[in-house]
This record gives C-alpha cells, sequence and structure tokens, in this order.
DNA sequence: ACCGTATATGAAGACTTCTTCAAGTGATGT
DNA sequence: ACATCACTTGAAGAAGTCTTCATATACGGT
C-alpha cells in the first residue's frame, strides 16, 4: 500500500489515515505505551464493533500492530515517529488559531459546525 | 471549521485536508515560496479546475491563503509550521518502509496499486 | 468594447469512507 | 461442554469526497 507508488501518493494516504477523529485519539493513547482495546474502548465513546473498524485501518496502513495477551489484544504504535506527526498537528492547530482569533467572531456567525 | 470543536476532531480534520495527492503537491511546493496558480499547475498533473478545487479545500481549512498579482493569483502557505508536518510524514514513511523491507516480496505479489 | 488568458464556482455522477448490525472466533472460568 | 468476555469481520445503507463539465469572473492587451 505504501510501496510501489509515488511518494506522495504515499503521504496522502498516511495522512488520510490519520483524518479520523477515533484513529486519531487511539493514537494518541498508544503514545504512552501499548495498550489493550477495552480500555481504549473505556477512553474512546464509541462502538466496539466501530473501534475494531478503526483498528483494522490503522492496522493496514502499519501505523499500529497487534497482539494477543490471553483474552485480551494488545495494540502497539509500529514506530515512535507517530508521535512526532501527531506533534506536528498540534503545533499547526496551534498557530492556526493564533493566527485566526481576529475571525473568531465572524466564525461564530455561522453555525457551529461550518 | 476548526474552532468551537473538539480538539481531536480538528486534529483529524487537518490531517484529513492533506489526505490528497495533488494538495499535498501542493503544499510542498508552497513551502519553497509563493507561487501563481499556473506555476502549480506546469507542476502537478492535473485539470486546472480540479487544481482549483484542492486550492479551495486547502483555503478553507486555512492552510494556505490567496492575492492578487495582476492576472494571476498567488498562493501562501499561512504558516510555516506546515513544513514541519510534511518533514514529519516523510519520516513516518521513512520508518515504515525501512521496517516492512522484508514484506517487500510479499507485497509484490499483490497489484500494484493494492 | 472585445478578446484571450488565468482562475473560480456549482452541480452531477462515480467512488470511497463511515457507521451500524448481525454473526463469527478465541480464550477463560465453571 | 457451555457460558461469557474480548474482539473481529462482512455486509449494507448513509454520508462524504473526487472528478469532470459547463459556466462565470477578473485582468490585461488591442
Amino acid at each position: 500500500m505504501t510501496v510501489n507508488v509515488p511518494l506522495y501518493q504515499a503521504k496522502a494516504e498516511l495522512f488520510r489515515t490519520l483524518g479520523h477523529p477515533v484513529r486519531i485519539r487511539v493514537l494518541e493513547l498508544l503514545q504512552a505505551g501499548p495498550r489493550p482495546v477495552h480500555e481504549l474502548l473505556a477512553e474512546i465513546d464509541v462502538e466496539s464493533s466501530n473501534l475494531s473498524q478503526q483498528l483494522a485501518v490503522l492496522r493496514r496502513a502499519g501505523l499500529v500492530s497487534s497482539s494477543r495477551d490471553g483474552a485480551a489484544v494488545l495494540y502497539t504504535l509500529s514506530t515512535p515517529a507517530v508521535a512526532q506527526l501527531l506533534l506536528s498537528g498540534r503545533r499547526i492547530l496551534a498557530s492556526m488559531l493564533a493566527d485566526q482569533e481576529g475571525l473568531l467572531a465572524e466564525l461564530r456567525e455561522s453555525a457551529d459546525t461550518v
């Protein structure tokens, strides 16, 4: 999937994989170390089958890997480089919010989700 | 769009915005400085109306801003932090390819685009 | 005023991704 | 062997994104 494909396309796929709130939360939780699914489930507000689906997306993309631990399944970040990426994301958001402070009022005039 | 919304959702939206090959290429080209649309068009293999659509996505997300320069329109990165993010992306890809070198053969058995 | 080049926009259909549901597997305790 | 807990999977409709086409706007030159 990330192999044998133009670089910018592989990059787009990587970012697209991160483009989902549940997947972001999973990766953030996994930064602190491996965790079983039921712990993730306790912290993320989502149905268990949905969480499984999203974990499968992360697995296919190679961002996490899983291993069985008794009845539980442990998930682990495949590379600590993921933490860097999330950090950069946080920085951009911060820098954009700073820039846009003046626009706040204007934005609030339209509906929340616009 | 990035305002008034849980942080992890804002982050997901940011990453989703990056999740398109044309948009990635645009951002990478803009790292070197502002550029008019026709120059981007010359380097990215895409129809001009499609490029416009993708530029609009980047504008709405606040990642770039545009200004007119005569008949041309110049696009600029809104924040240099974007460069960091792209760099992190590149690093992850590198570290994943390194990990997966052993899987190369296996992957090549399936079709190119799988 | 008109033409050409540069760019943007709206709308429609194809395509992809999301969520949910029902059913499935595997491990543990009784 | 059975029940239960932990997790995964496949399928289907809803929702979202992409690409393309036709049309629109802005500017500069003649």
